[in-house]
Parts: C-alpha cells; sequence; structure tokens
DNA sequence: TAGTAAATAGTAACCTTTCGCAAGTCAATC
DNA sequence: GATTGACTTGCGAAAGGTTACTATTTACTA
C-alpha cells in the first residue's frame, strides 16, 4: 500500500503544521474549506488516520471525546487545562519518567504518554476576577455541558411569570399564573436552575436571575 | 445537592467494584441488567457521572472512544495493549515521575495521568505464534476498527466468485462471471482487501482468503 | 500513455453520550 | 400525617463525533 500525495493531504498537512495548535479533524475542516471549499470531512478524517499510522503526525486521545492531532512527531507530552480545555505540549526530559524499575507485566513497552492536568494562567486570572460574582450565583453547576440557549416553551412559560413577580416567589404561584400543573412548574424550575436562569434565595422560593432575564430576551 | 444512594446507584457502585476491570458504561449496563433488568443505559451514565463528580470511582478517558471507569481511586496509572485494548493497572511510586523540575507554564497543576503503552504478554505469545502466516497476509491493517461481518450484496458475490477460481484472478474475470462492471469489481474488491478478505498475491491479481472463506461461509 | 490502485466527495449509518420530560421516591417541613 | 420540593429514574429522542459505502476522479507505474 503506497501513500499517494494528493492536493487535499498535502493541505491538510500542511494546515496542521502551520497551526501550532493541536486540532481537531472538524477544526482543520474549517481551515482546510477555506482553501479548498468542497473538500469533505470523510477525507479529513480518513487522511488524519492514514498519515497517523504512517507516523507522519500524531494522534492525541486525551481529555474528553474528541481526537486531536499534533504535527510534531518529536516525544513530548502534553499539559491540560481542566477549565478551557485547553491542550499545550509540554517538555520533559527523558530524566523525569524513569520506567526502568517498574514491574510492567511483562509488557513490550512501546511508548508512554504523559498528560499533566491543571489549570492554566489564564483561567487561573479569569476565576480570582469573577469569585465574588461566582460565589454568589450557583456557579459551580454552569461549567457542565448543558445548553444554556435553548428553552422550551413551558419553560420560557415560568420564567416569564417568574419575572413578573417581585421577589421571590413560590412554586404554587407560578402555577397558578402559567396554568401549568405544579409538578410540571417544580420540573422545569430544576431545569432553569441547572441552567443558572433561576436561583432559590429563600428555601422554596424561586427568582429570575439576571441571566435568565438576558436569556428571555433573546 | 446530597446524595442518595439509591438501588440502582449502589448496584452500578457494586459491579464496578466487584469487576477488577476497567469497565465501560454499557459494559456496567449489561452487568447491572442481568440484576435490574429494567434499568436505563441513562441511569447507568448519570450515575457514574455523579460518582466521579463525588471523586467515588474514577473516569479514565484515555484510549479511543469509550470513557471507562475504576473504583479504585488509590492514585495509579494505567498500562495499554495496543493490539487487544487492555487496560491494567500499573503501581508506580512517585519518585518515578519527578515533576517538580519542569516548567509547567505557569499551570496549577492538579493531577497527572501516565500511560504506559505496550503489548501484554498474551498477545506477544499470540504473535508469535501466527508470525508465519500473518506474514503473508496483510496483517497490518486488520486491527482497524472495520466491521468484518458485515459484507454488501455485491461483495459477497465477488466473493463467491473468487472463490470458484483457481488461484489468483484479474478484475476483469470477477466482472465476466458476475456480470457486475469492472468498475464496480474493483471498488469491491478494494473493501475486500481492507477487511481481509482478498489478498493480492500477484499485482493486479486478487485471492480470496481463509478468513474470506470463513465470512463467506457464516 | 494506458491501465490500475488509491483517493475523493457526499451521504448514510454508526456508536457513544447527553438531554428533556413525566413520573416516582424520599426527607424535611407544616 | 399531609404537603412540598429535591433528587432520581426510565424512556425516547437527538446530538456529536467518527466511519463506511459507492461512484467518480486522480496519481502513479509499467
Amino acid at each position: 500500500m503506497q501513500l499517494r500525495m494528493t492536493n487535499q493531504r498535502e493541505m491538510i498537512l500542511r494546515e496542521l503544521k502551520k497551526s501550532k495548535k493541536h486540532l481537531s479533524a472538524d477544526e482543520l475542516y474549517e481551515r482546510v474549506k477555506k482553501i479548498m471549499p468542497r473538500i469533505s470531512l470523510a477525507t479529513v478524517y480518513r487522511n488524519l488516520e492514514i498519515l497517523s499510522d504512517a507516523s507522519m503526525i500524531r494522534k492525541l486521545e486525551i481529555s474528553g471525546r474528541q481526537k486531536r492531532f499534533d504535527s510534531e512527531l518529536e516525544d513530548h507530552d502534553h499539559i491540560y487545562c481542566i477549565q478551557c480545555h485547553r491542550i499545550e505540549n509540554l517538555d520533559i526530559g527523558d530524566k523525569e519518567v524513569n520506567l526502568t524499575e517498574v514491574d510492567t507485566r511483562g509488557y513490550a513497552i512501546t511508548g508512554r504518554r504523559l498528560e499533566v492536568i491543571g489549570l492554566c494562567p489564564r483561567c487561573q486570572k479569569k476565576n480570582s476576577k469573577n469569585n465574588a460574582k461566582k460565589a454568589k450565583q450557583g456557579g459551580s453547576t454552569m461549567g457542565c455541558g448543558c445548553k444554556k440557549g435553548v428553552l422550551s416553551d413551558e419553560q420560557k412559560q415560568v420564567l416569564e411569570a417568574m419575572e413578573k413577580c417581585d421577589g421571590p416567589c413560590a412554586s404554587k404561584d407560578i402555577a397558578a399564573a402559567t396554568g401549568l400543573e405544579t409538578k410540571q412548574v417544580s420540573c422545569r424550575i430544576t431545569a432553569l436552575k441547572k441552567k443558572g436562569y433561576v436561583d432559590s434565595p429563600v428555601r422554596c422560593k424561586y427568582a429570575i436571575t439576571t441571566e435568565g432575564k438576558i436569556a428571555l430576551n433573546v
């Protein structure tokens, strides 16, 4: 099986080299598409796989579900930010990782992958800035993957009723105002809280947050 | 936010602890389902996420696309077999990985993940046994993720024609025998080669492999 | 240069994971 | 003891990322 250097393949390789970051297949696709608008995403995937089989690039399978690719072949490790998911290179001399005295259970070792995990300087700064704000709001759940922009009709109804209310109100009141059942209201409130659009300043009383108001008016 | 120990959650935790392996969500699902047939896959996913947030289990995001989970919390690393995809634990003293003198680019380090890659003893044995065979066949592509069992009707037709042939035959002959167009035959042969069902002992001549014969008779 | 093998675009399908909802369960309050 | 809200669950649907299939095109080699 021989490799042919097609235009597409060449372009994929070039763009990956040009960007010093660790691109995912679809990021690379977006870039290549600007130059070759008719290229297919499948081609990008195929070539990344082929190029990494041929040891012309490296495949990274760390952190999260997307594969990322690296044009640098020399041995190096990676450092990963738990908050912004940035991956950067790390130069570690061989001295720092010493496997010679480890019981490797009879495995024939072909390589190793070291991933250091932490918080990058940018995120550290960002966090210390927003700390006061976040401590008050339910900031801890906000980092999750929920799509914040999308509201169902019922959620919108609940949120609107809550906006009209002065101050915190009970779910009963919302139920009366919207005509929905109490249980349904309760469900919606839970979902809205998760999105950060509603909070509960007093037990069993709820209020719309600033973010909630913004979301409603989009 | 408090955690409740529901039956489902307890069972998931117990099964994960019972099996010493690193299970994926759906493997765990299969096991728990034998005891609680009505449990939902989503529940398994949800609980694995929750339990790992609560540091009651560990989430592994290495090697391949499925997340795997580990009931052992103590710091340990992993060793991964490139051939059978087995993951095993590795006990490495802190001495072996020394990050104190590494430039970590201002990151606040919270952890590290070391994955040693190699070939497990079982696969080593297996390979040395099958070496003669594999060297002849195109064994290198067999490790890929293609589903080997599924054949399209056309593929089956081509394979059958090839089986009837004595020795290697050209794609022209196959085309004549099947009534398919030469171009189509060529496509099918490519796909079949990828699956390991066909090989090309001589340039432009093809033959069905042992694996191909087996696949045909399933 | 002709003919073959490898690569491509486009799309469908796949697998894993997450989400929304309605309903259920439990613990804390009234 | 009834009620309320928080936490869960099962189910179905859908998202997200990746791979497979096939007709067609392109690069390479004899």
